[in-house]
DNA sequence: ATGCCCTATGATATAGGA
């Protein structure tokens, strides 16, 4: 079973490299952050014709995520349980499902601006109320394979990071930030650290500056799952060919394999 | 030293991204 992450800035946009993409990873479960339109608007019929259903979470213009699976999609949930609210909305960022058994949530967490924001003490609230959604779900079945996987937009350490000096009072890398990945672990949440194709162990790099060229990129594309699902892992890397090239994602696909 | 890009939108600027 191989499950997959990627926040492709527009599925729109985005549609043949992601088509092209599937094609060739091959994954049976794929999670979308950042479709940026309606969930009426996304292309049914294109994921179709390679085998995929899809559940999609979205409203427009920002935000929104999906689940594409070839082996199954149920118990479809959309947003989190206590999901606070941003100026007086419930953003399209989280969207579970259960695919071949395995509990699977596509979580595109708030960026948080910058650290005097109000996006940001929403973002440290966005993260409890994902806690509380897993100890939920977790103790509900606590025999499932579970995992959270998406664009965490935090990077758990100072090597996830181009250069930390970069960062100084910047969101992201802040300890109130990190101090919520590590609620996520209290609870029985454990990290698969994917291993980078060519050294550079980023999933994120900003199109501005052109990041990418000068290798200043972000690892904040993350997977968290229970034991039951992180015991059965038999590989996990990032995709960083899929950043390369005119028409690409600022993200990269991050890709784990499993055996149940 | 700064910006450089890319996206969708009631567009010909703007907001948002991290």
């Amino acid at each position: 079973m191989r499950i997959a992450t990627w926040n492709v800035n527009s599925i729109g946009a985005r549609l043949p490299r992601v088509l092209e993409w599937l094609e060739v990873a091959q994954p049976d479960v794929l999670a979308v952050q950042e479709l940026k339109c309606a969930e009426t608007a996304v292309p049914v019929e294109e994921f179709a014709a390679l085998g995929y259903e899809i559940a999609a979470l979205g409203d427009g213009r920002w935000n929104g995520v999906a689940l594409l699976s070839r082996v199954g999609l149920e118990d479809v949930t959309r947003n989190l349980p206590t999901q606070p609210e941003f100026e007086g909305s419930i953003e399209p960022r989280a969207i579970g499902a259960t695919c071949s058994g395995i509990r699977v949530w596509s979580v595109y967490v708030p960026n948080g601006r910058e650290v005097d924001h109000a996006h940001y003490t929403y973002k440290l609230q966005w993260y409890d109320a994902l806690r509380d959604m897993a100890v939920a779900e977790m103790a509900a079945n606590p025999d499932q394979a579970f995992t959270i996987i998406g664009d965490y937009n935090i990077a758990p350490t100072d090597a996830d990071v181009w250069d930390i000096s970069a960062f100084a009072n910047s969101t992201h890398v802040t300890e109130p930030e990190r101090a919520k990945l590590r609620d996520l672990e209290a609870i029985g949440l454990i990290e698969v650290i994917p291993r980078a194709l060519k050294g550079e162990p980023y999933t994120f790099w900003d199109y501005r500056d052109l990041g990418f060229q000068k290798g200043k990129g972000m690892r904040i594309d993350l997977i968290y799952g229970n034991a039951r699902l992180t015991d059965c892992v038999t590989g996990a890397y990032v995709d960083r060919e899929a950043r390369k090239g005119k028409g690409a994602s600022d993200h990269a696909p991050v890709v784990i394999d499993i055996s149940l």
